[in-house]
DNA sequence: CTCAAGAGCCTTTTT
DNA sequence: GGCTCTTGAG
């Protein structure tokens, strides 16, 4: 019995093919991960490779760690010494090492898209450019997609000389590389960017990785972009013993996922594979292991209305299933409760657990009504996304403080702390710093060094120099080796009074961010602990600033996940919610009013990709009306409703719930119609007729707490009573009735004696010695213990 | 220089 | 609806 028998046909052709490019085209649920895991085990084991020789990308360190925790219990060995990696973490490994061959320093900041944008606002500020008519973003956007391309300032420059707008972009564009050098900081882009420049002006540091990385994988390769292609292509191209040339790249990916193309993804590195590489051996996985038929073939056949595909067709062995879910709502509010109800009652019927649940949506803005409906209800959650921990203002301000003792040069990081918490130093003063800096060519650092010598400035000074030396201070203990980053964040707390003054300030608000502030010394905490060789600021820096949303995303938690359906790619979950299956959110508005028909291709994807994440239900819900930014927006169900052969879908009536909240839904009788897909009536019978109401007959309702929904106002109050949210953390001020040693009952378990009470994170954590069921450690929350006398 | 209230903008998705 | 920026008074 080996670890290879498990394998089908397919996939097993594909971990034993182990010389040149291969190119595996891998269907949602067809084990993708299995084979690139047992690959390397078959690379290691059967071919000898050395760990060492093989370098495995992924797009999130989530699926970076993934994979080397599988190929450890695959072979038990080994996997320390492969490099599995993110392309944005492999880059800034390299850089570490050589970007000053480039001239930057080797210790340069990372920019992420808040740093992004106040650099380019300096811009604008600087060029005198009307910020009415030039927004941030759509330069931010336009440098990227040049940078993904591969394309220099001065390349884009020389592209378009006669063109106008172009002319001001490349300006732009130029003047942000310039300003980002000039800070030793690097945005997202620039990693990939620079690192293939590194590449293609040092033959001997490329030289070096072509030697070693001998064997390459890429997973998600439907999402790489075109820096990444020449990256790869750079990296993947060896000599072997007889003098030949070899690429051994193994590429996976499903060109029906590709779902990036916002951020420069480009499909056609796919698509396109084969010619690349004339030598390719395709494998397609067209077995899925995940879905029910009847999941499968309604994703089929959404995705086959697209053009620009490689033609295939998943199958399945498993069961039929139950029919897919469709719901049409009147509200939005309306749409969120019945999930809250539905899976609330499930749960209490004992048929499922909380964790079996995704509910997923198009943009994060969605997330909030069914927070709302979920905490009513005491269902606990996940969110993954939205607000990101470490755009956190407080989080933000303290790393400012790092990232500026790391390296002076950052100009934005400065700027932002110069004044927080308040120094008296105003805006005259830190203008007149600005320009100083820029006319000595100096960082704006070291011109707030200068700050008494510097005509303008007056009194200011006096407040600028204790800045500098609280930093310089500080600055100076980092050369001593015993001085850790733990001792340096106290330092920054401590010198700079930040929690002090939110402590004093004695509101909910503040209490959350001194919380937040302690999380972030807990996570300093951790990376100490797990930091191997390397435990420096800009380590920590470094690390931090390339973790995304989903990489924290823990799934032994018996919650309901909540998340985008970007954010849901590559994850699976029992039970499904698809949310705002709606014409203008769903597909979004942007994409039906472009005039590029690839824009609507990629939302079909991305709902396949929602579709596909389901494995024994999924449920689509639509609303005839929801509140988008402030107003009422008025939709028809999405097109992707329609795709759906009718005989697939069971519409429920939400009418029934109103009559009894937990009743189940009744299911209007269909009958199979293979040939015609089932249109749902809309006034016109156009597929888009979302119209914009601007009147203000969303008004006079701030006095009702549960906004403009209907069923509240008609008095069906049968939720429990409104709660401001401030965060999901809430379970926390209520402390259960009861205490160690107590017995208590539960409505599963039975009876029981509680054993531990600890304070967790978002609620408190019982511990019971159960009678019958043994013990089980439970959230005070949710467990509904009750005390017994 | 700081704070509070009002105006205006926004939303697609994110390493 | 909510966040950020602008404005005007201390």
């Amino acid at each position: 019995m080996s670890i290879y028998d498990t394998l089908n046909r397919q996939q097993l052709e594909a971990v034993q093919h182990n010389e040149g490019p291969l190119l595996i085209l891998a269907g949602a649920g067809s084990g993708k991960t299995r084979v690139l895991t047992h690959r390397i085990a078959y690379l290691l084991d059967e071919i000898n490779v050395n760990p060492w020789n093989i370098l495995a990308l992924t797009f999130t360190n989530k699926a970076a760690k993934e994979m080397r925790e599988r190929v450890d219990t695959l072979i038990g060995f080994g996997s320390e010494n492969i490099w599995v990696s993110t392309f944005h973490s492999t880059c800034v490994r390299i850089l570490r090492r050589y970007i000053d061959r480039l001239g930057y320093g080797n210790n340069f900041t990372i920019y992420d898209s808040d740093d992004q944008k106040s650099l380019m606002r300096d811009i604008i500020k600087y060029f005198n450019l009307d910020p009415k008519k030039y927004k941030e973003k759509t330069f931010i956007n336009e440098i990227s997609s040049a940078k993904n391309s591969y394309i220099s300032p001065e390349q884009y420059a020389m592209e378009n000389p006669g063109d106008p707008a172009k002319k001001k972009y490349a300006k732009v564009y130029t003047e942000y590389q310039h300003r980002l050098k000039q800070s030793n900081a690097l945005d997202f882009d620039d990693l990939l960017f620079k690192t293939v420049e590194l590449f293609e002006n040092n033959k001997d540091v490329l030289a070096n990785y072509q030697n070693r990385f001998r064997y390459i994988m890429v997973d998600e390769y439907q999402d790489t972009n075109t820096v990444q292609f020449k990256l790869l292509h750079l990296l993947a191209t060896s000599t072997n013993d007889f003098g030949e040339t070899v690429h051994n790249l193994c590429v996976v990916g499903d060109d029906d996922q590709s779902i990036y193309r916002f951020r420069g993804a480009n499909i056609y590195n796919i698509l396109n594979f084969e010619s690349s590489y004339p030598d390719t051996k395709t494998i397609r996985l067209e077995q899925n292991y995940r879905s029910t038929k009847t999941i499968l073939d309604a994703a089929n056949q959404v995705i086959s209305n697209n053009t620009e595909r490689k033609e295939k067709k998943l199958w399945t062995e498993n069961q039929e299933g139950d029919p897919i879910t469709y719901t049409l709502f009147d509200s939005a509010y309306e749409e969120a409760e019945y999930i809250a109800n539905r899976i609330l009652q499930d749960f209490e019927d004992g048929l499922c657990n909380y964790r079996d649940y995704a509910l997923l949506y198009r943009t994060n803005a969605q997330s909030r009504i069914l927070e709302e409906k979920l905490i009513q209800r005491n269902i606990p959650y996940r969110l993954v996304g939205a607000i990101n921990f470490y755009q956190r203002k407080e989080i933000k301000d303290l790393l400012a403080y790092m990232r500026t003792i790391n390296n002076g040069q950052d100009d934005i990081s400065v700027k932002r702390i110069i004044n927080v918490p308040k120094r008296g130093i105003g805006l005259t003063t830190i203008d007149r710093l600005m320009e100083h800096s820029i006319h000595n060519g100096i960082s704006f650092y070291d011109a707030c060094k200068n700050a008494e010598y510097i005509p303008g400035i007056g009194r200011g000074a006096s407040k600028v120099s204790p800045f500098v030396s609280m930093i310089e201070i500080i600055k100076s203990k980092l050369s001593n080796p015993e001085y850790s980053i733990l001792d340096l964040f106290d330092e920054i707390l401590e010198a700079t009074g930040y929690e002090d003054e939110l402590v004093a300030e004695n509101t909910e608000e503040a209490k959350n961010r001194i919380e937040n502030i302690h999380e972030l010394k807990n996570k300093i905490i951790t990376f100490l602990e797990n930091a191997k060789e390397d435990n420096s600021l800009n380590a920590f820096l470094e690390e931090i600033s390339l973790v995304a949303d989903i990489d924290n995303l823990d799934e032994t938690d018996n919650t309901v996940t909540l998340m985008t359906l970007h954010s849901a790619k590559g994850l699976e979950y029992p039970y499904v919610y698809i949310c705002g299956m709606e014409e203008g959110v769903f597909p979004s508005y942007m994409c039906i009013h472009s005039d590029d028909p690839m824009d609507i291709e990629e939302e079909r994807r991305l709902c396949y990709v929602g579709i596909t994440r389901a494995r024994e239900k999924l449920f689509l819900t639509a609303a005839r009306q929801r509140m988008q930014n402030g107003e009422i927006h008025f939709h028809s169900p999405s097109r992707f409703i329609n795709e759906i052969p009718r005989y697939l879908l069971n519409q429920t009536t939400p009418k029934s719930i109103y009559s009894n909240p937990f009743a189940n839904t009744v299911s209007a009788p269909i009958t199979p119609q293979k040939d015609k897909p089932f249109r749902y009536t809309s006034a016109n019978g156009s597929s888009d007729f979302s119209a914009i109401s601007r009147t203000g007959f969303n008004r006079n309702r701030s006095s009702n707490p549960f906004g403009d929904n209907p069923m509240i106002q008609k008095g069906f109050h049968f939720e429990k009573p409104y709660q401001a949210k401030t965060t999901t953390t809430s379970m926390l001020d209520n402390p259960p009735s009861y205490g160690v040693g107590d017995k208590v009952k539960h409505d599963k378990f039975g009876e029981g004696t509680v054993t531990k009470l600890t304070k967790g994170k978002k609620d408190y954590e019982v511990c019971v010695e159960f009678d019958t069921a043994g013990a089980k450690k439970l959230l005070a929350g949710f467990a509904k213990l009750e005390k017994i006398h």
